[in-house]
DNA sequence: CCGTAAAATTTTAACGTGTGCATAAATTTA
DNA sequence: TAAATTTATGCACACGTTAAAATTTTACGG
């Protein structure tokens, strides 16, 4: 049905080595037979078959973009524009397949025949497995948004911790000293940087870290707002919260609000993100912008880059965050 | 390097078709062979190769799930919703393939050969000239959220007409006579059933539409913001408005806020999706819930039967929405 | 224990493409 | 003009798998 190269190669009156070799410009053909055949080709609408060409090549003309998850745990912002960051760089030469890594129960259909490389948007340790399995397959990977011990491997992750340093800053520069953390999902790298961050803040500025101002939440919306619950009935709540992302400042935000408070005369709340709807809430929401469709980008150049040019390695590149202040912070006079 | 159904038949010492035929437990071998082979092939850790497999089965393995576009106009919560749920029903054997309609100049590369059935998430009339390409290429398709002319394709779609039109009941109902909208993207067909519920509602109660009450947007926040703009400018600015998406209708409450108006009081808002952040705004956003995952998990088991079964035919499914009261929208009192 | 039907397996070919080697044609050199 | 070299093309095989045809092995009735 569909033309191959044998069909073309009868119609030029050449062998289908010739027309193989001509349409994939090799130089031991004559540009006049070239010509003739691509004409041919381009007129009897032949497309190549890819089966056929990776059996022979030992390629696969497809990029893996792997989730942790694509179920649970990951908000749709971030899901949508690590695609997109992915897709923008990706051209349609190559099939773009994604899947989360826990729709595996075992890893063996991933080998090197099926992925030309590999970008993985990886959100918890407990993808080591896989990506050891990825790496044992020798299938070039790349591995985004959280940093990995093994420096061999090709990381591109945000400075979360300096993004979260900047918000805490932000916070006790605007005269705060009662300030709560809301956490993420307990194991996630990025819990923890974020963490470490705003931690790192309080003490350069000597406030002391309380045990009831850190509350841990699992970076939706609903926990942001169970969270925020907790701290308002403290007996002496904060007059700030440091949510670790947009979603549970969301959450936490509503809390507020049902209490007969205001955001930000009685509560001061900073996000993480900067995800879609935190310009159009209700005061807009102070954020530090986590670029991940850069970082996507960035991973998918990255990795095109390592299947071509496959000595590269050792690298580690960090992109920064940027605050972004908003309304939902209030200045305090001492 | 990786183990072929050769190399097991030669510790095997049986032909590599017996192989073939023992992995695929054709009934043609005898379970004593069969069983020894499958223990060799577990134990050496064969996988098989699927373009191998696809060359002479003529099939791919591979589902496409195509959007309209995958760099604008598709939301986060829309987008993600939609993989989440064809990525639940299909199976990891096969490969799950994402694009959008607009990363391409020309089709030539989507044939048969490489597609065993797409999915098509539908947006735009102008996705018609793509439809046309995969069902003359003999392409099994299935298209979701968009109904299509032609009743011989599988169409599942959401009825926003009777979600709307349920929408605008609410609004007169509460007692509100003028109602606004705020449309979507012109040329799409969700916009234009939105409407025509919404007009239907009007109409029922003797309402007139007035031409000013009408603005487009385009289904993002900032349309939304913009929309709501020029009706609080209006002389007699409506004190309902139904918003032909959650986004918008966001964006439209910002606008509320910043003139120091209040919603619901002296503005009733409606949405439409039932998006995530909806039940976390504030106030909580009156929404109708399409249920995109539902349709997309749907969809994909439609697909599976029909790639199975070709027979299948004459199917257009219209999955329900679901108005969801919250405190978006005032009672007035007549 | 032979002949034959049924069952089990092997042999051969095919899917569509790329590549090493041989060879024919064209060009240069002597 | 013949020999040497370069250039252009074709032949045959390979990739890993399934399927049709051919063959061998097993089973069974007389």
């Amino acid at each position: 049905m569909a033309p191959t190269i044998k069909d073309i190669a009868k119609l030029a009156n050449v062998s289908h080595t010739t027309v193989s070799r001509a349409l994939n410009n090799s130089p031991l053909i004559k540009e006049v037979t070239r010509k003739k055949i691509a004409e041919i080709a381009a007129q009897v609408g032949y497309v190549p078959n890819y089966n056929a060409k990776s059996l022979v090549m030992q390629r696969s003309y497809t990029i893996g973009l792997f989730f942790t998850s694509i179920a649970k745990g990951t908000s749709s912002g971030f899901f949508s524009d690590t695609i997109r960051g992915v897709n923008s760089v990706i051209d349609v030469e190559y099939n773009l397949f994604i899947r989360g890594i826990d729709d595996y129960a075992e890893y063996s259909s991933i080998h090197r025949k099926r992925f030309d490389g590999i970008i993985l948007m990886s959100q918890s340790e407990a993808d080591n497995k896989f990506i050891y399995h990825v790496v044992q397959q020798g299938i070039p990977i790349v591995v985004l948004n959280r940093q990995i011990d093994d420096r061999s491997i090709i990381n591109i992750i945000s400075n979360d911790r300096e993004g979260a340093y900047n918000a805490g800053k932000h916070l006790i520069e605007a005269g705060h000293q009662d300030i709560a953390i809301i956490e993420g999902v307990e194991g996630f790298k990025s819990t923890q940087e974020r963490r470490d961050g705003f931690i790192k803040a309080l003490i350069e500025y000597n406030i002391p870290a309380r045990n009831d101002y850190m509350i841990s939440g699992n970076y939706d919306m609903q926990s942001g707002y169970e969270a925020m619950v907790q701290l308002l009935d403290l007996e002496k709540p904060p007059t700030a919260v440091f949510c670790s992302n947009d979603d549970m400042a969301i959450g936490a935000m509503k809390t507020v609000f049902e209490r007969g408070l205001q955001v930000p005369n009685d509560v001061s709340i900073v996000g993480f993100d900067d995800s879609g709807f935190s310009l159009f809430a209700n005061p807009s929401l102070t954020t530090v912008k986590r670029p991940i469709e850069k970082i996507s980008e960035q991973g998918a150049r990255k990795l095109l880059s390592l299947i071509k040019e496959p000595i590269e390695n050792d690298v580690l590149i960090s992109i920064d965050t940027e605050f972004i202040a908003r309304e939902s912070v209030r200045k305090l006079q001492k």
